[in-house]
This record gives C-alpha cells, sequence and structure tokens, in this order.
DNA sequence: TTCGAATATTTTGAACTTGAAATATTAAAA
DNA sequence: TTTTAATATTTCAAGTTCAAAATATTCGAA
C-alpha cells in the first residue's frame, strides 16, 4: 500500500529500530523480573538508586528527570515512595528555596550496592553471547546514535 | 607491557546496556512527542496497531501481547480504547469461546497507514547519522543479541 | 464421563509515566 | 521598585504497565 520507496535506507533504518527495540524491551524484562523476585524491588527505583549512586553528593530533582529521561512528576512520585522506605533522603537548599537535594541514604547505599553486583551479573548473563569485539562495536556504534539528541 | 585488564568484558557489556538503554529511551521520547503532537495519538496504540496491521487477519489477545512483550492485562486496557474510539474491531471465536480475534477496522486501517509513513520519517531522522554499513552492522549485532531469549 | 490441568482473557490493585497546571521562588527588565 | 519572565518542584488527571487473581473454557487422563 506505501509508496514504492525511493531510499531503502528508510526501511532499513526502521528495521534497525524495531530490532534495538525489542532487545532493549527483552531485556528490560528480564531485569524487572529479576529485580522483583531476587529483591523485591523494580526497575524505576533501581534506575533512581543508580542514578544517585553516581551523584553521591546528591542531585536535584531535575537533574535527577533528566539524568533518567523522565518527566518531572515521574521523578518525584518514585523518589517519594523511595523516601517513604528510607532508602533516599530531601534536603532543601540553602542558597535556592526552590530547589530541592535528594541523595541516597546509608541504608539506601548499602541497599543499592547489593543490587548493583547482582545487576551487573545478570546482564552480563543476558549479553554473554557478544564477544569483547562486538560489545566494542555496538558500544561505538551506540555511542554515534546518541549524538543527535536534541529532545 | 600491556596494562593489566582493570575492566573486564562484564563491565564492558554493563556499558553497553546502559548506552542501548539510553538510545532506546531517547528515541521512544521523540517518537512519543511525535505521535502526541502531529497524530494525537500514543506510542501503545500505535504498537498495537503496528502488530494488528502485520496480522490483518487478525490477532489474538495473547499472540498480541505476546508480539508486543506486554502483560495480558495492558494488552486488553489498550485494545479496549481502541475499540472505544472504533479503529479496532473484537471478535468471538467460532471454534474456541476462550478466543477472540482482534483486528483493525477500516478507519484503523487508514489511520495505521497514514501514521505508518510518517513513523518511518522521523525514524529515519532520528538515525540519519548512521552510514548503511553502520545500519547493516547494527541490526546484524542486534539480531544475535535476540537470539538467546528465554521469557 | 468426570476430574484436574492447561489455556485465553478480563479484572483488579498498585506502581509508573506523561504532559499540563498550580505553587513557589528567583532573576531580569522596565 | 514593580512587573514579568524563567526556573524548580509538586500536584493532577488520564493513560500505561505489571503481576496476580478471577472467569471461562478446552483438553487430557483416569
Amino acid at each position: 500500500m506505501t509508496a514504492p520507496d525511493i531510499d531503502p535506507l528508510s526501511k532499513r533504518r526502521l528495521k534497525m529500530w524495531i530490532r534495538l527495540l525489542g532487545v532493549a524491551r527483552a531485556a528490560e524484562s528480564s531485569l524487572r523480573e529479576y529485580l522483583r523476585v531476587e529483591h523485591g524491588t523494580t526497575l524505576p527505583r533501581f534506575d533512581v538508586m543508580a542514578a544517585l549512586y553516581r551523584r553521591r553528593d546528591g542531585a536535584t530533582m531535575s537533574e535527577l528527570s533528566r539524568m533518567l529521561l523522565v518527566s518531572n512528576g515521574n521523578a518525584t512520585a518514585v523518589v517519594d515512595r523511595l523516601e517513604k522506605d528510607g532508602l533516599v533522603r530531601r534536603t532543601a537548599s540553602e542558597t535556592d528555596r526552590r530547589t530541592v537535594y535528594v541523595a541516597l541514604t546509608p541504608e539506601g547505599l548499602r541497599q543499592f550496592e547489593r543490587l548493583a553486583a547482582d545487576h551487573e551479573r545478570e546482564i552480563n548473563a543476558l549479553f554473554s553471547d557478544l564477544s569483547e569485539q562486538d560489545v566494542e562495536q555496538v558500544t561505538a556504534l551506540l555511542k554515534r546514535m546518541g549524538k543527535g539528541d536534541k529532545a
């Protein structure tokens, strides 16, 4: 039904995207299940904690949602739940009363470190078919894909 | 002579995954916004319609959720809304009263064909930095990654 | 045939996600 | 100074997502 394609590359890019999405979703599914069954937590919670682990001194809500590519409201909701569970702490900024800093609590830090090792093992198993060269190649190509980000 | 490998393959696979997830999420964000602004629809709706387009004769709910890697309940909800909007039709199976077939209505088909062309253009633009060789390489590598799917 | 396992779908409750609107605050401009 | 624009976060409503439970039905085995 669609008109004959003058630019077959376009179709190939589409196929590539569909495959990329498929791989990402399948791996996410696996991870989600792993986190739920083995650690009683969820991927969004893990993502927030991982971001806060990288920013040990704390990050603002805005930084957090930018790092994770999620909306502000979303970040607020997940942080609310983590805070209620004592894994994360909000601190008001001294210099700008609009700003809130979020950081892992000691308990949050302990829990995340337990999670992180298992998470890496799980990822490693999921992609165990790829050789070192494959991994480097994919990483390099993905790096180039991420460059033109305007959003 | 060479430095000891302080960055084993496991860590590289993890980095690759983080980058893969980043690229996928950024592209999904773009698509989501595009579908919302230009077509007043959402990615899940598009995904369902795309699956039904590939299965023009209709698919069961189970097939649908398997194709899209989403839960049954999720598929039910999205199909409910599409049905309410007249884009999709449920039909009871003659031979198995448990089974329901879902298919695009003529209006759903028309709308999807309008969407699909634009969607392809959008994807093509998102990954315009990649040469044909790049695209083939990524596709091939992703194909290998998807092999070990046990879920 | 009847019972129990397996299959197909929907329902349910909670968490997640979004975009937009509402608040509060800061910074800049007139 | 006063007003306006920009920034940071939360709240809100609607939609998405999940896993588990509930229904309904089919199928296989005793």
